[in-house]
This record gives C-alpha cells, structure tokens and sequence, in this order.
DNA sequence: CTTGATATTTGGAACGATCTAAATTACTCG
DNA sequence: CGAGTAATTTAGATCGTTCCAAATATCAAG
C-alpha cells in the first residue's frame, strides 16, 4: 500500500552514479562534475526524494538545530524573542525547535532532555521562574552551548545575554523625576526574580540620588501581566497618600495599570504618568502610546542567536555575560506634551 | 578532549546484558524481568547515557514530532493556538516542532520541507496568507496527517478545524442591532482572506436579516493588527456619515480601534460600541473588557491537535473539515450595563 | 528429572545517510 | 603516446538504535 520510502540509493539508480554522488550532490559539494549534478538533482525532483536528516544526523552527530525554550510564550515579549532567534538562525542553515514552559521547572526539565535527545546543536534559553545553576548543570557539562536570554542564573557557567535593566529602570525613575513626581510607585513583576530585582534597584537609586525616600509600601508585586497590573494598581490607590507616578516591570503590567486607572476614571498621561519596560510591539500604538524602556525583544533574539552561532562555530568558546544596553522611549503615557500625540499615533 | 558519546552497548556493558535487553528497557517493554530493568536503568543514571532520537528514527521511520507552522507568532491568537496544541502534544509524548512563516509563502515552503526532512509525523498549519492547494499537494501525497487551522483551504483534501465565523460575526451584529445601532462598520482584516470573507457575510446577513443596508464604505480592510484597527477607525470617522458601532475582524484589530476612539476623545463602550473576534487572554482584563466572538484559541489549539493525534493513530483516516462553534462574550466596550464593569475588572 | 510452557535475553541484520581512502577518468604537456 | 596531475567517482565501513528469530532460563507438573 504504502510506496517506500525514496532514499539515496534509490536516487543513484536513477541517475545512473553512485550513492557516494548522490551524498555528495546533497550537500553541495564542488566536487561534482556540472552534469552529473544535474542528472542527479532531475532523479531527485522525479522520484520526490525527501532527505532524511535523522539518517545524516547518526552519521554526523551533529543537527542543525537549535533549540529556544521559552517561559512563556503567550507574553508577547518572548513570542517576539523567538521571532527575532528564529530569523538569525534560520539565515545560517539551521531550523528552529521552540518549546514553552509555562514556567514549570519540570516542564523545562522535560523539554531541555527531549532537545538533547535530538541532538540539537546548540540551546537558547530564557529559564523558568526559580531555575538554579545546578538544574543546568548535566546540560553544561554535555558540552552544548548554551546561551541564556532575559535572565541570567549565576553560577551556571554559561553565556547570558540580559538586558540593562538598573540603568533603564533608573533612567526612567530620573524622567518622572524631572517632571516633577515625588511620590513614585513600582508596580508589577514577581520580586524573586533576578529581573525584578535590578529593576527595583534601579527604581531604588534614582529615588535615593534624588534625595528622596523608597518607602516599601510603594512596591508592590504582582503577576507580570496585564491583570497583574490591574490590581498593582488598585493596591497602589489604597494608600492613603497616593503615588502621582509609576514604573512598571514590564510592559503588560503597565497596560494593566492603565486599565486600572481607567476604571477610576483617571486618564493615564494627563492624570497619572505611567513607564513600562521592554517596549514590545504595542507600546508604541497604544493610546496613550507609552512610554517604555525599549529593551528591543526582537533584536535581542537576534543577538542571542548570533551568540550562540559563534559559539557554535568556535567550539569550546569561553562564555561571556552581555549586557545590552537600553534606552528610554517618551511616549505619551508619562505626560509628554500633548502636541506629540497625533504625530505618533498617526503611524 | 571530548568525550566520547554513550551509548546503548556502553550501557549493555555496564550492566553486564546485551543491547537488545537495554533497548527493552528503554522503550519500557513489559518483557524485561524487574532486576534486570532496575540494573540497567542504574546504569543510564550513571554513565549520563542520552537517548539518541535520530537513530532511533532511522530504523522505525516514525518521530515523535509533531510540527506546526503558523503564519505570524506575534499575534498572540497564534501564540495561544500553540500553547494548546503544546499541551496536548506534549502529554500524548510527542515533542512539539513550532515554526513561524510570518505570512510568507516562501518560508513556509521551507519549513514544511524542514518538518518532512526530520520526520514529523503530522503536521499542524495555519496557512500563510495566499496558500493554494497546490502548495500543499506534495506534502498531502506524502500521506503525512495534516490538520489546518483557522484558514481553510478548499480542495487541499486535508483535515480542517476553522471557527463558524458566519455565525460569530452574525450574532455579534445581531446584538448591535438589538442596542439599537444602524450605522455598523466592518473594520480590520485583509479582504483576500477567506476568514474575513465568512465574517464579513455574516456582518452583512444579519443587517439584510434586519432590513438594514450595508453600504460598501462601511467596509474597511487594514493589516489585522492593532496599528492596523487604529487607521481603518480613523478611516470611518471620515465618512460623512459615521458609524456608531463596529464589529471588527479580530481583537488586536478591535484594540487598536479602542485606541483611535480615544485619540479622538471618544470613550469606547460609551460613544462608539466595538465588538472583537478571538477573545485572546486580554480582551478579558482591557478597560473596557472587550466584548468579543470568543474562538477560544488554547481549546482550539488543544482540538486541533487530537484531530491530529487521532489521524496518527488511525493511519490513514478520512480527512474531516470541523466547524468549531463560537459565542459571543458580552463585556463592556459595546456598551453594557456599566455596572457589570467593577465585577468583571476585579478577577 | 524430564517435558512443555512461559519468561527473559540475545546476536546480528537492518535503517539511510556520510566519510575515508582508493579507484577511475580526463586533461596537459613534452 | 605516456607520464603526471587534476578532476570525478566509488566501495564499503560506520553511526546508534530497533527488530526479528532464535537461544536460554525458569518453572510447574507429571
């Protein structure tokens, strides 16, 4: 019933040469006389050969293809990440293994042994909430490269690739200071992480260079997404002396915190000037588009991907911490002048 | 320098019994005494043995991956398509083969060829815009189980699970009609796709339905994006005589409507009534909650992939095209009764 | 103890590519 | 024409697993 399965052999008979051509045709060597090639690559397309990678894989143990584990996948933050790992990746012959963890542990536990087992060449990952070095550790010691994104894990010996995160979070806590602020909240983000972590610092030292006080209750956590910030935001309306400002961990939590606002009937920008942090796709369309500590997800993965091809080329490559620097973009939701609305919405 | 890899004979060795014993064990075959098993599988603990999937494949010719390939990850519609597949996949034991076409039928092309090449053995696709039948031909003659989502593809001769648009869209405008609404826009989606035509005849059954007209100018494509909602609203408020309420193609597109209401100092919900297509996560905590023809994309995911799972076991079965049902979610931003607000917002 | 089941283990041939080293062919030049 | 060199082609081993058929161990019953 079902034809078997066309392979190399199958191809030489056609073409009248030797498997060893075939093979040879198939990875594009120069070897091969222009004519025989062309015999070949006619039987390929007639007999609708489809190549067999994990036959050329056992042979050469080695896979062209890398594999992004992400935390998860419905943050658009990480869904661009891929997006920009995948176009790196996929320009220098390798294909792209995405596996999202939800933040389970055991789940990335699962996913990182199953891309081991498929021998991928080399592994991009931005780790679950609460992964320690030693959870790392059999897959270090195999050899593979290992880059991770986002947020770095001390001590496990491998290259990182994060983010500015104190000087953003600072430099956008000097912004609202300078139009005036002085009671200043941070919002938004789990605090055990070491992303939120930096962030707070950095909210921190730009409060204190200012000679002005943290008082904790003006941080306040919560999930790292939009109905995360809803309720930051309300927490934060309880206090009996409100903040006037807010940085917010992410970009999601600061779209949940001008939700919140809205439903007291304040007007994000004009009554209550709200920072996000990454700048994803939507920061800049939003109404009021906000303002955000652009952290560029997209070229990040980038990045990270041409890390990793370079350790992937080099071999034994020393691992290197990157740092890559961010910048603060004013929009409209920390009260810029208003003049700028039109002109940036009208993209 | 490296070490070399470990495998089944280092193992068999080891553990002092041949490598078809170890070979039992590692595919969990009731045939291997308890003794022996536990032995061997102390073994593999310590000798760090990684399974090597490409050979097993080799001699099986069946994978263990499912692929899906779907047209643009950003839209957070996709990213939660695949979450659900990811789940059900992955607790079947299979292994999940996520790649993203960006709507280009030349990388997609590509990918489905990659898929082939590492043996997938089915394969997920929310076709890149402008897919013909004739793209998919070879992969259909392959005999490899296919499953469309979200966009059909007449005559490919494969599985498809779509959403009965017609009947969303159709309800949606109903409800419009019903608060009252005459002038109704159709706003976002590129006209070539044949989701936007199902929804937008359902959009113009149920004004006929009504004895209402549908004027051809109320009909407004743009990129089905958030950027994109915000320049088919300021489109319509240009017609002479504008619309009071609008159904939009999806929720990214209905948000970005939300924006340009606002950056015309009308509120939606209050001034102008806007009804989405998808129900994506945030259409829930948005201020306002979105009302929205709910897809369910995680359910829709998880479905599409024991359609799958159940074409895999089967072997070949008949392809069948499932219309999944779609309800219409009453929230806020088409002006319900405010005060439903406060409840909805605090979850 | 045989004997016939039943339970467990095993050697060796696949699977479909790549690689090595050697063989063949073609070409250049005196 | 024949040597020497360059350009092509090739046979056969090999990668790490699974499968088959057959071997061996174990056990209960006579």
């Amino acid at each position: 019933m079902a034809k078997k399965r066309v392979t190399v052999v199958d191809i030489a008979r056609a073409a009248g040469v030797s498997k060893s051509t075939v093979s040879l045709v198939l990875q594009g060597s120069p070897l091969v006389n222009e004519a025989t090639r062309a015999r070949v690559n006619a039987a390929i397309r007639d007999l609708g050969y489809v190549y067999n990678r994990s036959a050329a894989n056992l042979r050469q143990a080695k896979s062209k293809i890398i594999g992004i584990v992400v935390n998860d996948l419905t943050n658009s933050f990480f869904a661009e990440l891929a997006v920009g790992v995948d176009a790196v990746v996929q320009s220098a012959g390798f294909v792209q293994f995405l596996a999202n963890t939800g933040e389970k542990i055991e789940r990335q536990r699962e996913v990182i042994a199953s891309m081991r087992e498929h021998g991928v060449s080399g592994l991009i990952i931005s780790p679950a909430r609460g992964t320690e070095a030693g959870d790392l550790a059999p897959l270090v010691a195999s050899g593979i490269p290992v880059v991770l994104v986002v947020r770095d894990i001390a001590g496990a010996g491998v290259s990182s690739l994060t983010s500015d995160n104190h000087a953003g979070a600072m430099a956008a806590v000097r912004h609202l200071i300078e139009r005036g602020h002085r009671r200043i909240a941070f919002l938004g983000g789990f605090p055990d992480t070491a992303v939120f972590e930096a962030r707070m610092r950095g909210y921190r030292g730009a409060l204190r260079e200012a000679g002005l006080a943290s008082p904790d209750e003006l941080v306040i956590g919560s999930a790292p997404s939009r109905a995360g910030g809803v309720t930051a935001i309300e927490q934060a309306m309880m206090l009996k002396e409100r903040p006037t400002a807010a940085l917010c961990f992410n970009d999601a939590v600061a779209f949940g915190v001008c939700d919140g606002l809205r439903a007291r009937r304040l007007e994000p920008g004009a009554d209550f000037a709200v920072i996000g942090f990454d700048d994803v796709i939507e920061a800049k369309t939003a109404v009021p588009a906000l303002t955000t500590v652009s952290v560029d997800p997209q070229g990040m993965g980038e990045r990270a991907a041409e890390l990793l091809l370079k350790q992937i080329n080099a071999g034994r490559a020393e691992s290197e911490a990157i740092v890559s620097p961010v910048r603060l973009v004013v929009r409209q939701s920390c009260g810029a002048a208003v003049e700028r609305r039109t002109r940036e919405v009208s993209r």
